[in-house]
DNA sequence: CGTTTTTATTAACTTAAGTGAACGAGTTAT
DNA sequence: ATAACTCGTTCACTTAAGTTAATAAAAACG
């Protein structure tokens, strides 16, 4: 399971077996099942997240509706607001299905960054990226209409649609469940 | 003028004479005129900005019309994804008045680095600010109508509505300037 | 200064999303 | 086994945004 993240790391820079071993000894890799809350509205909370197999879900409490803002599969790291702030958190984060995280905090980081200062690089390099590719989504989703977005999530991450529930979906793209049914019925007629 | 980017940095990390010295030497401090070009679509540039006085503006040519994503004002970095990726630019980043930007590449960042590694960190710290940041703009897009934006942008941004036209605004906020001409009434009428 | 161009507004019409309610299929719990 | 709940769909109705076009107002330019 490790090898997932070190394969991962090595598209950016190889990783020495020291190194390797110091992640291990941290033993950040955890189990989760679905359902699971891994962080509420309101908390206070350092950790951080990356998905080596499952998929988590950001969404906030409006009025009693859950709103859902993001999904992350595989791969893909997560800092929520909070853990960057410091201040209680304004959304809830939970595990769509089974999951296998790494659960990082500053302490965690800390021990890496001092024992291995190339890891900052690492980070800031990541982030950048990360950066980038968020405004990138920004602005497919400013540009498309809710019809469009849906269709390029089809073609973009079409394994997504199959492992998240339809009102979950309805409001990651921006509508609400019956819109979102209205719109596949629409679809299929053409 | 250098005494902005000073300030903004030191609420970070405190600089010593010679880290500032370093920046000044990189002669990275430009002054630009109203609707001057920083970035074309289809431009490969590995420019970043960091806006010191004035205003830019990312926007793409969808079929001959400007679609506005993002405005930058006053102590807001920019790292345009192609700066990133490498690739061509799929967007146009333009200045909306007079501006005056530093204007940042990968070899003043080597310099930097090599000779001042925490430079580093200040790096990595700010950009899982920034990301996290624009997640959290992102979701409050998603979770707002056309209106709410554009209340929420009187209460956040009230300078932005003041130097930016319309039609701009209008696409920022997701909507057609007719569609903003119209809500404006609307929330007049209330 | 007046002319050209750009930007903002208004109107009529079309299209799609929001809302509230009802229904049924499937799941979970007791 | 049945009741309770969740999830997706459908319907009727309301509201707001898209579209096209015309016009007014403002800004830029020579």
């Amino acid at each position: 399971m490790q090898d997932i993240l070190f394969d991962y790391i090595s598209k950016y820079m190889p990783l020495s077996e020291d190194e390797k071993k110091a992640i291990i000894a941290l033993e950040i890799f955890k189990v989760f099942k679905k359902g699971d809350i891994l962080l509420k509205e309101g908390q206070i909370s350092k950790n951080t997240f990356f998905v080596l197999k499952g998929c988590i879900r950001c969404y906030y409490d409006v009025d009693g509706q859950e709103k859902t803002t993001a999904f992350y599969e595989e791969l893909e790291p997560l800092s929520p607001l909070c853990s960057i702030t410091g201040k209680s958190s304004e959304y809830y984060i939970a595990c769509v299905e089974d999951s296998i995280l790494i659960v990082g905090n500053p302490d965690m980081e800390k021990i890496l960054f001092e024992k291995f200062p190339r890891f900052e690089k690492l980070c800031r390099i990541l982030s950048e990226e990360l950066l980038a590719n968020n405004q990138a989504t920004f602005d497919e989703y400013k540009l498309s209409s809710p019809e469009a977005r849906y269709l390029n999530l089809l073609k973009t991450r079409p394994q997504l649609l199959q492992r998240v529930p339809q009102y979950q979906m309805a409001s990651f793209l921006g509508i609400t469940p019956q819109s979102l049914s209205r719109m596949r019925n629409r679809l299929i007629k053409k």
